[in-house]
DNA sequence: TACTGTGAAAAACTTCACAGCC
DNA sequence: GGCTGTGAAGTTTTTCACAGTA
């Protein structure tokens, strides 16, 4: 699918927008509005309607949107209709609270290789998934795993992103605190814990 | 300090900077130029010196800024110069993680509290702080704790958000998956990593 | 010379307003 | 009547270009 200059926002709050229709599709609600979900997320309606204008007309005037209809197109859209393995790197504090977090399987992201370097770690099995040395990593393009979470101190991220990447990885998430160089053809979303948290002084009141 | 009006990004930038200052600082380096420090970040060097201006002249034309004055100025503006309490709500996976997490302490970020509603947790003791039930988190205001990271599962985080208002709490760090309603003196910044993860295909090349 | 600080220009993004459709 | 889809207007943010300074 070929669509024109979307802004990177868009892409952020569709994915907002999923998580919203995920909500209303449990609820059993099968119509929506752009006002009523934009209430629901705290967001503006024209903005909703415009984002999905960008890739196309899903609603009918004067109705609004079938939950169902419209949490598939934005699957399509995000890529999201497949799932996608993914590779843990790091299994850390962490890593291990990633592997166990319940969030991802709603999105079709499922980890099924975790990596690190200690071999204190490395055999142990959780949930059936064994953790692997990250000399393995090598491996992933064989296994068809192009995406990857990034949870291993910021002294070692650099270098093994480009493992990750010499490995066919096209997609990182990284909880690393630092720029990641990657090739163009690779996607890096970084979750800075840290620079977020130290963002939130500044609006304390005065005193 | 009274400022006009500052871009939200402004701020999300100002914190990256600080961490790349922080990163030059420790390799002993004195001196930095906007181009510099936008080279290791990966930022570009007329955003830094706006982004700076905003707020005063921090630097010497034809020579650049003192790494450490310039952090402490970036330290004064974030309100990050005094260290700041912080209270951590639920201590499952996520929540104990980031009790170890060692990178809030460069930003003067110190977690004093942590709180959870499990009785077989309560009472624990990680790094010589216990775990409260969450029914103490009344008495934050007492303790001059104004900021929390919620790690909480979804479906309780409004509640606690709530609780934690109404016991002072001005800023919060949140990782559930939903839009917290807060009294608009309260600042909330949601870091959903799942919606983050599910990004990440949009960019897959396709096939 | 080399770099900052900044008004002005450009670009990007958001919001509006309404034609068109169910 | 009510809501979508969208071109156009408005706003915000970013980038530029250069005057000014150490």
């Amino acid at each position: 699918m070929r669509y024109g200059r979307i802004p990177d926002e868009t892409i952020r709050r569709l994915s907002t927008y999923m998580r919203g229709l995920v909500g209303l599709f449990h609820e059993g609600i099968e119509k929506v509005s752009s006002t009523a979900l934009a209430e629901a997320l705290h967001m503006n309606p024209p903005q909703i309607r415009k984002d999905l204008s960008y890739f196309g007309a899903f609603g009918t005037p004067g109705v609004g949107y079938e939950v169902e209809k419209l949490l598939n197109h934005i699957k399509d859209i995000l890529k999201l209709n497949n799932t996608h393995s993914t590779a843990l790197v790091g299994f850390g504090n962490l890593g291990s609270a990633l592997l166990k977090y319940p969030g991802f399987s709603p999105y079709g992201l499922d980890i099924v290789a975790v990596f690190d370097d200690d071999s204190a770690k490395i055999g142990k099995k959780i949930n059936g998934i064994e953790v692997e040395d990250v000399s393995r990593i090598k491996d992933l393009e064989k296994r068809e795993i192009r995406l990857a979470i990034l949870a291993v101190p910021a002294n070692a991220a650099q270098e093994t992103t480009d493992k990750l990447v010499e490995a066919g990885v096209r997609g990182v998430l990284n909880f690393a605190p630092l720029y990641l160089k990657v090739p163009k053809k690779v996607k890096v979303i970084t979750i800075d814990i840290a620079t977020d948290l130290a963002r939130l002084p500044y609006y304390l009141p005065a005193g």
